[in-house]
This record gives C-alpha cells, structure tokens and sequence, in this order.
DNA sequence: TTTCCGGGTTCCACGGAAACG
DNA sequence: CCGTTTCCGTGGAACCCGGAA
C-alpha cells in the first residue's frame, strides 16, 4: 500500500497559509487562544472551519508529550450499572478541556487490552473500576507511570482511587433487614469478578448477621450480576437451601428486579413474605413496584472524583490526594 | 506545565539498543513479524515485554497515517438499548487486530464534539447511530474522508449505513395489534431525535390504522425513549386522550416495562385491559411478566456489520458495498 | 518567526548466505 | 571449485505534524 496521504490533507501549515499567519499562531489559537488577539484568532477558526481542520492528535501529543483525552474501561453496559458513573466522568472532563473516551471490557483479559490500547495511545489518565488487574497490565501501568484511579476502591488504592466502603454498605443494609423483623435472610453473591468491589460484602454479610444470633448459611453465587435473569436463578437455589426465606439481599438492582419479577410469577407479596434488596439505585428500582431498598452509592460523584485526580495529578496540583471516600446512603423504599 | 516525559521513556529505540539490533527491526517485529527472523523476533518481544515498551500511537499514526483504532459514538448507555449493538462491533474488531474505542452523545452537539474528538485522533472509522447530524459535523467528516457509518439507518446514507426497515417494522408491529382485535391502539413517540431511527415511525403508524379503517389520534410524543419513567407519564397521557385505550405500541421494550409497572400499578390485566409493545428486545423484555411483544432488530448483527464495512473500506475490498439491510422480526411474547 | 525535535514508518540500500552456472 | 546472481533479513535517511524555546 502506497502512502495514502493525499496532497490536500489540511495541516496547521495550510491553515496558516490561508489565514496569512504563521503555523504557531494557528498551534495557539487551538492550544492558548488567550495568547493570540481576537480579531486573528477568529480569522484562523473561520478558515480552519472552511478547510475541515482539526489538529491532529497525533502529532500534538508527540510533539508536546502531553494529551487531552482520558481512556476509562468499563465492565458493562448490559444494564445502567455505570450510567451515572460515566456521566459523571463525562461532566467532569468536559468542563477541563479534556475528552474521555471509553472501552468495555468484561473480563481481566479485556481489561488488560484496554489499558493496553490506552496507554498506546498515550493518554493522559486511566480510569478502571475495581481492584483486580492482570499482573502484566498492572506492570505496564507502573512502568509508564501513567495515572491511574480506581473507582469503587475504598483502600489500598494501585495508584488512586475513589469509592465507598461496601462493608459498610452491607453492613448497614443487612440490619435493616434484621431490624425489620427478617431472620431468614439469604444472599446472592457474584462471583464472576474477584475485586474488592463484590468481594468484602459476603463476609459482612455473615458477620452481621452471626452477631445478631442468625444462620448466614443462606447463599447462593451467581456468575453475572447486571442481568435480570439471574434473580430467579438465584431464588431458585437460595429456595432448595430454605424454602420459608424471608429477605434477600441482591449484588444489584437489576438482579433484585429480576427477583420482583419472579415473586410476582409466585405470587408472593413483597416485603411481606419476601423482603428484597438491592444495589446500585438505578433508575429501575424507583420505576418498579414495589420500589426496591437499595444503597445509592453516588456514583455520578465518584465519576467526577475519578477525573479531577486524574486531572489534577497531569496539572501538577494536590499531588497527594490518592484516596477520596465518596460515600453511600441507603435508599428505603417498599421492597424491604 | 513541564515536560514530564522521563528520562527513561521507553522507545523504539531503547528496545533496540537492548535487543542489540536496529530500532527499525523492532518497528517490524510489531507491524509486519514475518519480515523478522523467528529468533531475532522472540528476543525482541521478550525486551520489550521486559522493558513494558508499548508502541506509540501517536507516533506510528503520524508516520503512517494509519490506524487500526475505529471511535463508534453511542447515545445513551442508561439502559441495555445498545448492549448487542457494542457487543457485536467489539467482537468484530477484535477478530481484526482492530480497537473500538466509544463516547457518549445524548445530543447532536455532543454528537459532533465526539467526532471531532475521534477526527483528531485520526481514527480509521467512525460509526453512528442514526443519520441525524449537526452540519459542521458533516462537512468536516465528508472534507476528511474518514470512512462513517451510520447505524439504525436504512436508506441514503451518509456514506455507509447499516440498519433494517423501521417503517417495515412499524407496520408489522401496528398489523399484529390491529389483527389480536384491538382498536383504541395508542402510539408514544420519541421527539427527542429527529433521526429516521424514530421519526419513521409515527407516519407509518397511521397509515397502518387509517388503512384498517381506525382513528389514529391517540399519539403522544416523549422526550425520552431510555427510561422506565416515560412509561408512566405517557400512558397517562393518552388516557387522557382516550381512557379506553385497549392498546399501546412504545419506542423501546424500557419504555413498554414502564408502562406495564403502571398497569401493575392501576391493577390492569396485560392484554386484557390493555396490550402492549416494546421494540428492541432488551434482555427485561423477555424476563419480565408478561413478556413484552417486541422489535428484534439484529443489533449484534448490525455492530458487527458497521465494523465490517468500516475495515473492508480501509483494507481496500469491497469498496462499493454501502448499505447493508439487517433485518428485524417480531418476537411474540404475552404482553400483545 | 524559525528551528528543531518527538517516536515511528516508509522506502530503499546494504550485505551475508544460499543457489546457480 | 569459484564467481555471480538471487534472496532475504537488517539498517539508514527522510519525513509525518505540531509544540517548545
């Protein structure tokens, strides 16, 4: 393949051209506009908005060993499991000057080629969620020294991180149900992800209720947690273990709704023979009926926490803020 | 703001002087491996590997002017709408040696500034959803050549498109309604989008009940087609317009599980009372009870397809392939 | 304003080894 | 057997576009 270029690719050269001003005046009116008059700098975006230019990225960040654009990695969006986080994210950077772009990637694997595309492209900042990385990314990731925060970490952060406490969480959301009467209490872990972001709630779990003089036999593992489908499943099973169940405790609003979905099949009222709770407080768990207990994690906020550390960090200020607690509120509604 | 490249980036070169041979072996140990010796490949990979050396982008992008990067611009991941849509483009571009990367545009002009962005980076490919775009975007993506393709769209692309007949499916949709006996069938349309992806909808609706010799003045229109809460309000709204509504056909399966809640809620029976019918297929149209009668539209398939189209312009094949007609069929379930 | 440089790729030249006459 | 051609892996120079000084 011959070298494409065509002779009519529009560079801050033509630009400049065509404005009758030097390259660096058009490299400024993109960069610092504040450095270049009026009058010129609006010359130069009129003629750059005729000739379709737009600096080239490329070129920029090398020239410059600097970048504009954020890479985050997202593990799903099968369900609004992160709507609120990356409209966070987005809201965030906006107002910087930066850009935010995205790659999913459901597994460690996939993660680990993302952060690997992120860093090729040099970007300013990586956003991940959660604890767990492959080992080879995790390397990668100190070698370049690139910043990196982790969302729903609440300690020991690999770089920075921005999060809650989900043993608190648990905790508090599995008194409730205590404090509600409830003593046959089941839970539904996840189990497809090994980050602290799931893990810490199991042991709590037990914990609050073993001190409140409760069986924490009742569990069942699920393998994905942003899926409807896995709340019958888990309903199902948590059933064979006790099958006068009183309260559920979900890894997310989305499993919950799917249980609600089942109960209804069932005939079961909610919360009367069945309390239910869930994570996350989507849009969903307001909509349904019963509405469904849940713990708000302020995840808009922990999108926009995520990039001001990032963002912070490349402009050289609050160099050693690596940790912010975004806290969590429970949600009280009819389910439980 | 310095510089903060350190000193000890590490670069073609370095991986070069490392592996004792020329950094233009290590160029081709990434780009083109079978030009370089097995051997002399291996101990190449393995100092990069040891040194965390990932090529730059940037720079290769510069030097090229390829890329194998392709920005894909999703409206809204508030709920599952283009989860099959993302799968199908991440599996095609991974079996490709392609990365899709994504940005969020809940409006036109967020629209044009994630193809601005995109243009800036020099993707090899741009995919849209829909064929509705500011004009400035327009003109910049026909002045850049930038291979675009539109998803959701069915005829007179941009310059590629994807998508099936929504007017095909509106009609079956309407028809299978008007067949089940009903005859007070209420449309709730999305304004929020002008695109074809919506608008076509609502004409062919009528069309499709004048010809049955019905009234089609029960319409109204929302300004959201993502959440569960447009379900509520607009069934309310064409009970006002007619409280015998028997029917009622929603532009998303989120907006149809809205509706049906606020029929749990009124305690009415779907059907009976009133029939119901989603469009997309999300995963809650089949785990909700009664199942929603709904549009499949092959988003995988599509994703898939936009890809394809994208990487065959690239790659120089199939050069006059543009319009690409996926299909749709109904999926019958309880709800209609 | 000008010059130079960032990191990698294209294109081509180079040189050693195998195959041929 | 030796000189020459061919082949292929490797290296060198110019250049891509924009930013810093």
């Amino acid at each position: 393949m011959t070298k494409h270029r065509s002779d009519e690719t529009v560079t801050m050269q033509s630009v400049a051209v065509a404005a009758g001003v030097s390259p660096m005046t058009v490299s400024n009116t993109f960069r610092y506009p504040e450095r270049v008059q009026e009058e010129t700098r609006l010359r130069v975006l009129t003629i750059a908005a005729e000739l379709g230019y737009v600096p080239n990225h490329a070129a920029g960040n090398l020239a410059s060993g600097q970048s504009r654009v954020i890479g985050a990695v997202i593990p799903s969006i099968k369900n609004s499991s992160f709507y609120n986080y990356v409209r966070g994210m987005q809201d965030a950077v906006a107002t910087q000057g930066y850009q935010l772009i995205l790659k999913l990637a459901d597994s460690l694997a996939q993660e680990a080629a993302a952060i690997r595309t992120f860093v090729g492209l040099r970007v300013a900042g990586i956003a991940l969620v959660g604890d767990e990385h492959e080992q080879d990314a995790r390397m990668l990731l100190r070698k370049t020294g690139v910043p990196v925060v982790e969302s729903w970490v609440h300690e020991t952060p690999f770089d920075m991180a921005v999060g809650y406490s989900t043993a608190d969480a648990t905790r508090a959301l599995t008194q409730l149900l205590i404090d509600g009467g409830h003593r046959r209490i089941g839970f539904v872990g996840y189990d497809g992800d090994v980050s602290s972001r799931f893990t810490e709630r199991l042991p709590t779990f037990r914990q609050t209720l073993e001190q409140a003089g409760l069986e924490s036999n009742r569990i069942v593992l699920i393998d994905q947690a942003d899926g409807f489908g896995a709340g019958p499943k888990a309903l199902q099973a948590l059933c064979t273990i006790d099958p006068d169940l009183d309260a559920i405790l979900c890894p997310t609003d989305i499993v919950a709704a799917g249980v609600l979905f089942e109960c209804g099949r069932r005939s079961w009222t909610v919360p009367d023979r069945l309390a239910v709770a869930g994570w996350g407080d989507y849009e969903i768990a307001s909509e349904i009926t019963p509405g469904i207990t849940t713990i708000h994690p302020h995840a808009y906020d922990m999108g926009q926490q995520a990039m001001s550390l990032i963002i912070d960090r490349t402009t050289g200020k609050d160099q050693d803020k690596t940790l912010v607690d975004t806290g969590f509120h429970i949600v009280r509604r009819c389910s439980a």
